[in-house]
DNA sequence: TGTGCCACAGTAGCATGCTACATGTCAAGG
DNA sequence: CCTTGACATGTAGCATGCTACTGTGGCACA
């Protein structure tokens, strides 16, 4: 919590309070400020950032709604830590919404929807070069995001959006990486190079295997950093594949 | 708001107030208690239920969260109304979401499950003999839980429920039916049956004929009350449907 | 030493006080 | 008549007061 609350409250463009710490807490929790498993209270948080409890409060339970903290009556409340399962789900779904979205991409991209990919991925790889894992981060963001926003699709997107969230503070928390940032940016030309050619099955296909890949790099990683894998499933990229095409 | 104050406080097993204002608020919102444009305020809200402000205001922003209301800052909140184009991305996500989720659940259904998803549909006809809305609505969506439930993703479950009940609010505004509670209840045999004979691409199949006939008759209700039909996209149940079978 | 008990500190949840701001009203001035 | 601007009203957002409850640590007692 590096911020001070006199500096949350100078740059109040239009956001509220409790939306800046939301912002400061997510951040917080990703950076592994505020670690799993250990009891916080709104009222030392509130100290810290300067600012009175209800926002704090406020910002808290938009947090537990998402699934990211749990209040526990009187006592305080918990970051909790995603499960292996958690993650599994969370990749399952993103086969299931962003498989057809890169499908239906290559079928109707624009020459101006591949030009901003493939920025993209120049942005992605210039990044890597400075090791910028945020600015990085915000590309592949973008880039995810420009496939799925070709449905027209809001909820879509924004859906997506909280999937990779959730999976986002579990990456961050290893320094070291299976793979560099430059591995992670190769792995997108395929999809990007299959829109290019409006290839509707290739891109699907390597939407398909981005995320499957990503996701079991990052269960491979956690189990090795010995989290528990109970509840585990092999085959959890297999789950739901063979979504017939039935019209 | 027919409830009062005392009455929320004294069920109180476990649920905060908060929790108990968020139901309320839910089921004022689907009754059409609380209209769609009119600006209220947590002061009124509050007075009503007897409660503090704190409780009710918690409760608008998960609402807000969720995208039922809207805050102006300094005005009020507003019911936000759904648009058309919303209902679309609603289905268009059930879709993706719920098509594989049958073809998976027919793949692994156990003896347990098929019986558990027919009990539903006689409940959902003996709820629409009695005219039992509320009832008819939790077996079909129990039933629709169950067959995501079988995907073994939680996550899962709880985004299709979100889903549903945006759309939720639109069909109670009206009263002039485009069918019948039966209609809606035959419509679930198919997709039982397919399950019941573990013919996977069948159940695919009827379940992708029941939300996207579900889904155009919201639709084409919604346009004959005169809804803004911008932003409407005749194909939308096209949209992604070509779901390549990547393997 | 082991065990039950109580006082204590700390917390979420709820209630209420306070302030800046947005909007409608209405009267004065063009 | 139309415009303008001070004023009244009502609100979200934020700050703070209050309470019931929960886990803990120490102390008396067996």
């Amino acid at each position: 919590m590096a911020d001070d609350g006199s500096m949350l409250k100078s740059l109040n463009n239009g956001l509220t309070l409790t939306d800046q710490v939301v912002a400061a807490l997510r951040e917080a929790i990703l950076v592994g400020e505020l670690q799993p498993d250990t009891l916080y209270s709104v009222y030392r948080i509130a100290e810290e950032l300067n600012v009175s409890r209800t926002p704090v409060r406020e910002a808290m339970l938009r947090l537990a709604d998402a699934g990211m903290v749990r209040f526990e009556r009187n006592r305080g409340f918990r970051v909790l830590r995603t499960s292996i399962h958690e993650v599994q789900e969370v990749f399952q779904l993103r086969l299931l919404l962003e498989v057809p979205a890169a499908y239906r991409a290559a079928y109707e991209a624009t020459d101006t929807l591949v030009k901003s990919l493939r920025e993209c991925l120049i942005h992605m790889h210039l990044a890597a070069v400075d090791h910028d894992e945020l600015r990085f981060m915000n590309h592949d963001r973008l880039l995810h995001e420009l496939v799925l926003g070709t449905s027209g699709n809001k909820k879509l997107v924004s859906l997506v959006e909280d999937l990779r969230f959730v999976t986002m503070t579990l990456g961050a928390s290893t320094v070291d990486r299976s793979r560099t940032l430059h591995d992670i940016a190769d792995e997108h030309q395929p999809l990007v190079d299959a829109i290019a050619q409006r290839d509707r099955v290739e891109a699907a296909y390597a939407m398909r295997f981005h995320i499957i890949h990503t996701g079991q790099l990052l269960l491979d990683q956690l189990i090795k950093e010995g989290r528990d894998p109970s509840g585990l499933n092999p085959s959890w990229a297999e789950f739901f594949t063979t979504n017939p095409d039935v019209t």
